[in-house]
DNA sequence: GTTCCGCATGAATCGATAG
DNA sequence: ACTATCGATTCATGCGGAA
């Protein structure tokens, strides 16, 4: 037993603004989420019209910034869709008015989608990105970079051979902006930090639910701004029956391994 | 004799809204610009505070609708910067002005910088990515997808996005020493449609102009919104005399060469 | 002509300190 | 309290000279 602390993932079942008035204040560490992307998605969630789209869904961010805690944060995996042959812009309209709600935004991460779906259409090419809004409510918050670091690329390994005596010691830049570096700073580094820029495929395996939402995604996002050895209680809200099944089907499943370790209990 | 008409390239001196109003309603294909983003530039270009950003910039984008053709393109290239810890949101405004000043919001693509400015901070990672913006002025414009085709498969899609100029002569040389066999290497093998990311490097020798605009980036969009066995002239429009004097020596270089086949003349 | 290797450079941002 | 300046930190690329 590496950890004797319970863990709990609850699913709780509705409708999500309903939901999230039950839970308490500055009570959730990270929140991550890819609504329905307006007018998409019409069979399984009804579909909000683009002009309707923040009037639905500004109830619900107000309710979420007051369930986040304070160093918290919220990822906003969002991306416009095409409308008349314009992107809509429903979403600078999101962010702004979430900032007049008292959010801060403070990243915009690109998705990249490597594997976009295909197809052609005369006056535009594929969309291949999405964005992931990061919104805080202080400008400080829990941040774990060294949880999400890379190995740093080829270019290290012959750079790094032979070093100049202008290369081990401070070397500041000409322009006169300050930047300097020291490129013996390197020697031994094998990991870097990454960029705002996530470079995933979408999942194809998520036959039942229409996300295509990949795993890594949230992974990624849960190591960042979560402690490693906290307790992660997770939460899930979904108002879909059929989907709900899913989930508790899929759980059940992990239960059994993750039991080996940890208390862990599905409510 | 490929092509006997002949070919400008204009360079006018001078406050770019000032030297706009001198131009023609509807006699330009294609506008690409990268405006000095607020704040920044200071040293060159005396930098426009955030919160006055738009209304500097409003004015130029409007003479830009009049002289674009009712069929041509508009691309801004613009990032918006970190201010009190936030993704400052001025651009969004922008776009949503201009719209109101009649432009349609038709895309935005994604520049990846792969090489993107070092640093490090507790509560972000490195922007590794900057707008494409795609305006236009009605929804038929024209766009010529196949002139920016891409070989199918990894390796020759990141082989064809990472082109620098140096890569393009070395190939053409490859391609006059083995002919044939280039030749049949083209022979069945697809091509495709890219995406709305592009990956490019910023270049770094660019020593007597701060603009880190790899060449790459506006020659995608000019195959890609005009015609290639058109007469392409151009203009250009800078304020500051030293980068003028940069230009035309560069230009004057090319001259001779582009004078074999073409009529060029620089104005 | 080609590959190898040294090296400068880049649309940055935060926090502390000074005015 | 608010603004201005300054130091610290960091990674990947393409050019140019050498082999």
């Amino acid at each position: 037993m590496i950890n004797m602390c319970k863990i709990t993932t609850k699913i709780l079942e509705g409708d999500s603004l309903k939901i999230l008035k039950q839970l308490s204040d500055d009570s959730i560490d990270l929140i991550v989420t890819s609504p329905p992307y307006a007018d998409n998605r019409k069979k399984t969630y009804g579909g909000v019209s683009p002009n309707k789209y923040n009037e639905w869904f500004l109830p619900i961010t107000s309710e979420l910034k007051r369930v986040l805690k304070s160093k918290g944060s919220f990822i906003l995996n969002i991306k416009e869709k095409v409308t008349n042959g314009e992107r809509n812009t429903y979403v600078l309209e999101l962010i702004i008015k979430m900032r007049e709600q008292g959010w801060l935004w403070t990243e915009e991460f690109i998705w990249h989608k490597k594997n976009s779906f295909p197809g052609k259409w005369p006056n535009r090419f594929r969309d291949s990105w999405e964005r992931l809004l990061q919104f805080n409510k202080e400008k400080k918050f829990e941040m774990y970079q060294d949880a999400v670091k890379v190995e740093v690329g080829n270019w290290a390994k012959n750079r790094l051979n032979n070093l100049s005596e202008k290369d081990k010691t401070r070397d500041n830049s000409k322009n006169g902006s300050g930047f300097g570096k020291n490129i013996s700073n390197w020697i031994g580094r094998e990991k870097v930090y990454p960029t705002n820029v996530l470079h995933l495929a979408t999942e194809c395996n998520n036959k039942n639910h229409s996300a295509a939402f990949p795993n890594a995604l949230p992974e990624w996002f849960i190591k960042l701004f979560t402690k490693e050895n906290d307790t992660r209680n997770s939460i899930g809200i979904e108002i879909i029956p059929e989907y709900i099944a899913e989930i508790k089907k899929k759980l059940k499943k992990q239960k059994k391994n993750i039991q080996k370790t940890i208390n862990y209990e599905i409510a």
